[in-house]
DNA sequence: AGTGAAAGCCACACATT
DNA sequence: AATGTGTGGCTTTCACT
């Protein structure tokens, strides 16, 4: 499916700030509120808005150390299995397989180093993992938003 | 700061629909709607609670190429000079600066192969990049929201 | 933290182009 | 097919307890 300049100008302004009434982007975008929530209940209904949610400063609730794990599994380990595995992670924030030598990179967010170490040993510690290798991040440049499956 | 039981649960229910109704929020945690609106808005004070935003499927609207970009940095690259760059380009949904031998991960969204390559391109064209190395993303298996610094 | 009132917003039906 | 108008009902907001 494709959005249009109207649909692409009401996502954008809901991208700003989800509690944001339907009358003050309709009024942005030079539409009535139904037409814009009729747009909207049709995006999520098409897939394209999978949901609505607030963003949380991991910093200001005392998580300050973010890193990427990167998985090398043993062979034949299904992506469902690893999916599974991590999503009891309260930790993990994202997950994804990828091509190259690693098998899967995990992005971690935890309080501290003490912490981000645990949850390593304890994925590392996964039946089907044989390696990891981890970076830790510095500084937080850019953080945008998208959604694919839930999580 | 430090969140207590009912500010998570309301943290909570708003990370699964940013939309909910106080009152219905309210209901849920035991706590009238005045005091809920409260509550968030002291978090939102505090920088606990960084925005409201929509969560949207890139492959519903025809972005289904993912990938990731380590970046490799002349040295006494600031921070900062990456940021502003990477700010530049949409297709950017993260950036970090990180430790290891690479300077930054960049994560990308773009709509194909021809276009992820396009962006791999232009951001081992910018001034301070000196080689990049980059992994596609086979399968997205977990996606969980926070944020940082605002995109 | 709760209550009550006023203002504003949402969601539906129906009419319009 | 998509948008605008109008109305009832709910939500938010504010002052006060």
């Amino acid at each position: 499916m494709r959005l249009n300049g109207l649909d692409e100008r009401i996502v954008h302004a809901l991208a700003e700030d989800a509690r944001r009434s339907y009358a003050d982007i309709g009024a942005e975008v030079g539409l009535s509120a139904p037409a814009v929530k009729r747009r909207v209940d049709r995006l999520r209904a098409d897939g394209a808005i999978t949901g609505f949610t607030v963003t949380v400063d991991p910093a200001a609730i005392g998580w300050r150390t973010e890193g990427m794990i990167e998985m090398f599994c043993r062979s034949r380990t299904a992506p469902e299995d690893i999916r599974q595995a991590l999503a009891r992670y309260p930790e993990v924030v994202s997950a994804s397989t990828v091509t190259g030598e690693a098998d899967a990179v995990v992005q971690v967010l935890a309080a501290d180093m003490r912490h981000f170490e645990q949850v390593l040993e304890r994925i590392a510690g996964e039946p089907f993992v044989e390696r990891t290798k981890s970076v830790l991040v510095l500084s937080p440049l850019l953080r945008r938003h998208a959604a694919g499956p839930p999580g």
